[in-house]
DNA sequence: ATCGTTACCGGCAACGATTGCGTAAAAAAA
DNA sequence: TTTTTTTACGCAATCGTTGCCGGTAACGAT
């Protein structure tokens, strides 16, 4: 397949017909005889001819392939997307051409005039950290390229989405520390510029509140880069530490604050949940060797992922533009353990 | 990019120059005057040309995207891997394509295929549990297309390859729970056909023959989808515990191992390490955050991705096959934490 | 005998970019 | 002024595949 590729010509040559011939023989095409079909069909076996997708592209003017772009491939939580997206592409033929943002904005343009400069035939996106801008992706949608959102989504883009119900997975955390007797309880988020990190946030204010007791914008602390850096978190949990009336709970809004702010308080040899109670989104598989073990909410990605290329690949695949635009919501799980047991008092 | 894609005629037709004159004046070919170039150059700028690698690929046989297949992407390991690969293909300009064999021998054939069908300029590779036979992969390095294998590679494949001294890493972590005093030690480790299984195995052995102690064919279990399945490692784990002469130590070969295994022991309510020390390959983010700190080899995912690429794009972009068959060789990391802690006579 | 169908198949162009070859015009050399 | 050289560009083929148009033979109908 790589030196001397079989093509439609060498059968032509071969059997002294046309690669008209040839062509429509492999296509089934009602206009050539059963033996000329027969023929070509058993000289192609016998040369072992594939066809050439790429010149296929060029003249259907698709590539059976899709992009992808996330902020990072080396998270549980994307990887498990991914992991949807790539089964149901493959079982529809489709290639996934996988690209990373690493949060930044110009990045993700350069991804995305990579992709679309390689012609994908759709587009699956989360928005990096540092997007608030989405012009680029509101002209390609608008030219026609098909885009399905997931996770991280904008509002501004008429495009379907899929979305884990953020608000309350974030309300129910909370609400489930309220009800354990948790009074003071700090956030941890992301930039307040994701759709998720807001939703989140507003998720745990409504819990608040609902509960009557004052949201104390001290205790909510925003990571831009949520967790790449290391630093950035242990300087979140640290200024939490130092207030005056110390915070007894903390809720965490996505998989690397909760696991960094869980180191940041166990190498303060701060003892959970008795002195902190610690709550977060997580899609750890391995909750339960962390001692204490760690009370999560989980995302369901790989739905997520699968979803996601679903959507997409009902956008391709239909000859009319989609005029009804689906937004999907998955229930996250609550899993409870031991590091928001129930609060004793002393 | 999408429907109305600029192209080198659209330019021509506005320039009313040739089709050659654009493609050479942006190739910046010396037959071009100045005059003809900069207007060539200013006129694509303002149309937003962009080449299409379509054509492109079409022409010159080569489509500046790579192949990559790995058993599961939504794992510590891979996901690094990958990461470490996609950042320096994207830095060169080349896509990456995602498979996953889900250890699967003719999920790998498939995916063989499909890569090689969609032209794919050369292929990086971590064998499947279940591949024995690489025929396959022979046959496509000797058509000429260039494979780097990484972490599970097989010697009867021609091609440069780069991995870990898993002889080193497995003899380096047992000889530390030997000097912490442990004595019968068992080992967890994968399929038996797996070339990185052998190794660590071999290493397992050796440490523990240099210092004098008898290797114990009940203490060595194979796990054959690696911890796919959790039940695997169950098992093995009960099995080990039945012993007449139970281990006091366990070393496992791989990340799911690991984990699997650790958390089977949390299950039985053996106190770690004194009931049982544990040490593994894993390179999981949080071995701190495990209660006892997991003491881990730890294998360099991201470095091991950017060799496998730079060993592949060295080996596309040399126009004479390479004669010289690069083996790189990349040492794990021992991070000791408390599951492996000197044994305590009782 | 002529015409219209039907069944089959080939030629040509096109997709977008690249390139070898040819050549007109301009410049240099005679 | 004529010849040669250089400069700068166009033509057409090519990559592999497919769509459109057209053509031919065979056959039955008129």
């Amino acid at each position: 397949m790589k030196f001397e590729a079989v093509t439609i010509k060498d059968i032509a040559k071969a059997l002294g017909v046309s690669t008209s011939t040839v062509s429509r023989a492999l296509r089934d095409s009602y206009e050539i005889s059963p033996e000329t079909k027969q023929m070509v069909i058993e000289c192609a076996e016998r040369l072992n001819y594939r066809p050439n997708p790429i010149a296929q592209s060029l003249k259907e003017k698709r590539t059976r392939s899709i992009g992808v772009v996330v902020c990072e491939i080396a998270n549980n939580f994307f990887s498990q997307i991914i992991n949807g997206i790539e089964s149901i592409a493959y079982d529809k033929g489709y290639n996934v051409i996988i690209s990373q943002s690493h949060e930044s904005y110009e990045r993700e343009i350069m991804d995305l005039q990579y992709l679309t400069s390689r012609s994908v035939d759709g587009l699956l996106i989360s928005l990096s950290t540092e997007t608030s801008d989405v012009s680029h992706l509101k002209a390609l949608n608008e030219k026609g390229l098909p885009i399905v959102l997931f996770d991280r989504v904008s509002s501004e883009i008429n495009a379907p989405s899929v979305v884990i119900d953020n608000f309350k997975g974030a309300y129910e955390a909370t609400e489930h520390l309220i009800l354990n007797g948790y009074r003071r309880i700090a956030a941890i988020s992301n930039s307040e510029f994701l759709s998720i990190s807001n939703e989140r946030i507003a998720g745990y204010k409504q819990a608040l509140e609902n509960y009557g007791i004052a949201v104390d914008p001290q205790l909510i602390k925003h990571c831009f880069y949520g967790g790449m850096i290391y630093s950035e978190i242990e300087e979140a949990v640290n200024e939490l530490m130092i207030l005056k009336e110390k915070p007894d709970a903390v809720f965490t809004a996505s998989d690397k604050l909760t696991t960094g702010c869980l180191k940041t308080i166990k190498r303060r040899g701060l003892r959970v949940p008795e002195e902190i109670a610690i709550i977060g989104f997580s899609n750890t598989e391995i909750a339960e060797l962390i001692e204490p073990h760690l009370s999560v909410i989980r995302q369901p990605a790989l739905e997520m992922g699968q979803s996601a290329i679903q959507l997409l690949l009902q956008q391709i695949e239909s000859k009319r533009p989609i005029t009804q635009i689906e937004k999907r919501v998955l229930s996250p799980e609550l899993i409870l353990g031991a590091s928001s047991l129930p609060r004793k008092l002393s």
